[in-house]
Formats: C-alpha cells, sequence, structure tokens
DNA sequence: TAGCACGTGCTGGAAATTTAGCAGTCTGGT
DNA sequence: ACCAGACTGCTAAATTTCCAGCACGTGCTA
C-alpha cells in the first residue's frame, strides 16, 4: 500500500499542483509569480515543502536552488483529472466529453487539427473491430 | 456586486460542487451520503449554506425540505472545468485532449460512438471552411 | 397532548490551513 | 574580510475551514 489518503490536497496545494504540472520543473520563486494572490515567498516554501512529504513533488538540486518535479507522471496525472470531469460533468461519457470538446473551441481548430483527429478516430475503428 | 473572488473554493465545498453537478439536484441527506468520509449532518447543511452565501447554490423548498441546485448551469460549469484541465495539462489544446480522451477510453467506445465523433468532426470542418 | 422523526438556523471552538519571520548557508562583488 | 543577495529549514501564530451540538419548527401518530 504504497499510498493511503493523504490525497486530500488543500486548495493552496491544488493551485500549486496545478502550476508544476502546467511547467514540469519549477523553482520556489516561479511558483510564487503564477499563483493567485501570492503569499509570501516563505510561505510558497512551506506548502512546496508539505508537497514534497505528501510525496507529490521531488526535488533536484540545480546549482544553489531546488527544481520541483510532480513525482507522478503528468500523463498519469492529466488522465485522473480528466476522468473526474468525465464523471462529474458528463456522465463517465467519453465521447459526451469530446462532443463539448468539439463544442467550445470549434473555431479554434484548425482543418489540419480536424484531419488528425478524423485519422485517430479511423485507426480507433480499426484497433476495436 | 454580484461576484468578486469569493470563488476560492474549500475542498469540501469543492467535493460538494462536484456532486451536485453531479446529481444536478440534492438533499443534504444525499450530499452526505455521497461525501467521502462523511462528516455529520448538521456540518453538511452548514456547507451548503455557505456555498449558497457565496451564490454557487440556490435552494428550493420541496414539500418541508430544501433541494439544491448550482446557480451556475451545468454546461457552463463543465466548460470551465475543461479549460482547467486543458491549460494544465494539454498546453490549452483542445486537440491533444481529445486524442487523450481517445488513448485513455479506447476500449470503451463503441463502433457507435466512434461514428458519431467522426460525423461531427466532419461537421465542424463544413462549418469552419 | 406527548413523543418521535425529520427538517432548519445558528454558534463556539477544534482542527487544518496558510502565513510571516527568524536563523543559517553559500556565492559573488567591493 | 565583509557585506548583500538569494537560497534553504524550521516554527509560532493568524486565519480559514470544518464540525458537532443545541434550539427550534413541523407533521405524524399513538
Amino acid at each position: 500500500m504504497p499510498r493511503k489518503k493523504a490525497d486530500q490536497l488543500s486548495r493552496r496545494e491544488r493551485q500549486i499542483m496545478d502550476i508544476v504540472y502546467r511547467c514540469e520543473r519549477v523553482t520556489a520563486a516561479e511558483v510564487r509569480e503564477q499563483l493567485p494572490d501570492p503569499p509570501s515567498y516563505s510561505a510558497v516554501r512551506a506548502l512546496l515543502r508539505i508537497l514534497e512529504d505528501k510525496g507529490h513533488l521531488r526535488h533536484a538540486q540545480d546549482g544553489n536552488r531546488y527544481v520541483y518535479e510532480p513525482t507522478v507522471s503528468r500523463t498519469r496525472a492529466s488522465r485522473t483529472a480528466m476522468e473526474n470531469v468525465l464523471s462529474t460533468f458528463f456522465e463517465g461519457s467519453a465521447e459526451q466529453a469530446m462532443a463539448a470538446l468539439l463544442d467550445m473551441s470549434e473555431s479554434e481548430l484548425s482543418g489540419d487539427e480536424l484531419d488528425r483527429l478524423a485519422a485517430r478516430i479511423e485507426r480507433a475503428r480499426q484497433e476495436g473491430r
């Protein structure tokens, strides 16, 4: 049982994890810059230490400062996040979610992107036969 | 002042909002049932009252009890949630998100669903010409 | 009417969170 | 050598979140 139930992230902790996933590797200063309504520098560092204790982050020494990274891969975390959205808003249905994505970003998707998506769907059809 | 920046939901508040969106209309008892590690009944009601104060919920009297609903439509909220996931994990790209969705649920998507998605994409192509 | 079940509002305070400040280390410049 | 700046760890305390309990109202039924 590697992890039990320390998955309960507080608000600030979640904000920080989001930033870390967005940037992949960050210093305390960078985190602070991106935090809404940012607290003091040392407050940010305290939070980072807590997140490391809980096992969500690890740090590497870069010169004389720490650079933080998530311990769980971005891919895995994105999957979890996506599943949450699916279960909360789309009855767990990937199809509904994709339809919503198409709707909300129709104007932004280029022809190329649509082509690639169509190809992926076709491939999924083949494989799932 | 309709909205300020009371959008900072605490952990419990967020858990409750997720449940409300999943169910669309709920009583305090139903919320409690679905909360992980559920607190006392009156605690749940207290939280619901706070969420109503903050403007995220409203209630209607149904017989002698309250039934709570979100003030922001599910569609609108899902859009916001999806945008957050996009910006955190997919560089804001809907295409990347859809590709991930396809990957993670390939085995669950039926041929029919894939057909419908392909049709939607085709339609988007036409309209976006 | 009295007792019970189920609902609500409100409140004090425990528990968790978030924060700032202090102390120490290292580096580079004067 | 000494100071300034940037970094770290640690910790006490302010603030927020969270909760249980109490007071009260309503409807039902024995």
